[in-house]
DNA sequence: AAGTGGTCTAGACCACTTT
DNA sequence: AAGTGGTCTAGACCACTTC
């Protein structure tokens, strides 16, 4: 009969996650070691093990051995291409560039709201940027969120601020993104896109529309991505 | 010193592969159980577990608890998503129908015969294809193989076959597909897209290019998609 | 009842990093 | 040398499927 059978290691599991949660390990920031895990909670090593595995399949956490394990960070050079997908066609990956637009707080599109959870009465955050890759401008991103997990986000912090933005969500606003949700479609340019994107107003632009995730089932971020493919492209993996 | 050093699991994963690529175990054969591939091997079935383990999450094959492990096919039921990314904007995923234009042997294009990694001299099958979602047509498929591994392929063989390519070329020609790389772009419909897929010329268009991979390290599919994207997405999940 | 994968334990030893 | 994660073993028992 026995429904609702609950492994060890995965009571194990959302027990360090809910640690994390709750600030106990932050981004970055090593756990207990695997022996004092298991001692404290009363369990195998082995088990401690297999719970861990699970976290560092899902990106949570990352292992180094013999220093530790480490709640994983947007900040480490490694999970620099993470969420970011595009590439040139030619040559290696590269870093680009932001340039902030514009931080307002605006009422969100129905579409939005719907994606991010919110009412429509309610203001969100919209941050307008573009990637430039190598002096090109490539990606024109729409950024909204919710105003509550974000408040005394400013355009100077952004501008200030080099490197992905989830690392400066997770150190300053303690959300960390873990998952996203990406649709992805085609639509000519309009013609401000094509202005700020330096394209032909008739342009095929690629549009990334994403939907971020914390730890929490609810949408912490949705975004907004049109992208110029001459010379890049949106690499993905499957397996 | 110990450079290559390399655990007693991989190794066994290694074997088993090897195994399943020389045909010991085709798709949908069960594999031996894990604690006869132990007394085989020589090896704790713990180890052997692990080597499995990897192969799981690799989708090369399937645990059924009680029953036991299977060699993964594209054409049980939970495969049929795997690589196969467009979705209506609302409501469920759909099956596809396809409707096979052309089968011919094509010289292929200098960027197809680098992809697939075969002369430019070399004949190439050209499959050319639209699938339909609920009589809509939505992909415009131009499917590049090499020659060698599919020989016998006509368009009946194609058109009588319902489910998706991939079942047909590991059932069929036992080729079966473990990795894809994909590259998105946007791009305007030709007269001729506009014309196949029934919208206007200008549309802008989802271009998909994959390469496909199977137990080798050598392409054996190069496919470029054309896909409407007005009521349908590319669906895609990041972590 | 028998056979399969799934969980859990305890302990040994190895590889790597830091002190 | 001490501490960490990584590998490997042997054995017990549980959950699920088939006979």
């Amino acid at each position: 009969m026995s429904l609702n059978f609950n492994p060890l290691y995965r009571q194990v599991r959302e027990h360090l996650v809910g640690r994390m949660r709750s600030g106990d390990w932050n981004a970055g920031e090593p756990l207990p070691a695997e022996i004092e895990l298991a001692k404290e909670l009363g369990v195998s090593q082995g088990t401690v093990r297999k719970a861990i595995d699970s976290l560092v399949t899902e990106n949570l956490v990352v292992r180094r051995q013999g220093r530790g394990t480490y709640v994983a960070t947007h900040e480490e050079p490694v999970a620099q291409f993470r969420f970011l997908r595009m590439r040139p066609n030619i040559g290696e990956p590269v870093q680009p560039e932001s340039q902030i637009l514009s931080v307002e707080s605006c009422y969100p599109t129905e579409g939005v709201a719907g994606l991010l959870g919110v009412d429509l009465v309610q203001a969100c955050l919209l941050i307008k940027r573009v990637l430039s890759f190598e002096g090109r401008p490539v990606v024109l991103d729409e950024i909204w969120l919710p105003p509550q997990q974000f408040e005394g986000l400013t355009q100077e912090l952004l501008q200030n601020y080099k490197g992905p933005l989830y690392g400066l969500f997770e150190s300053q606003f303690k959300v960390r993104m873990i998952r996203c949700e990406e649709r992805l479609t085609a639509r000519q340019a309009s013609e401000e896109q094509a202005r700020i994107l330096n394209v032909a107003a008739s342009t095929a632009l690629l549009i990334v529309e994403r939907v971020s995730f914390g730890y929490e089932e609810k949408p912490m971020e949705v975004r907004i991505g049109s992208c110029v493919t001459e010379g890049f492209h949106y690499l993905n993996f499957l397996s």
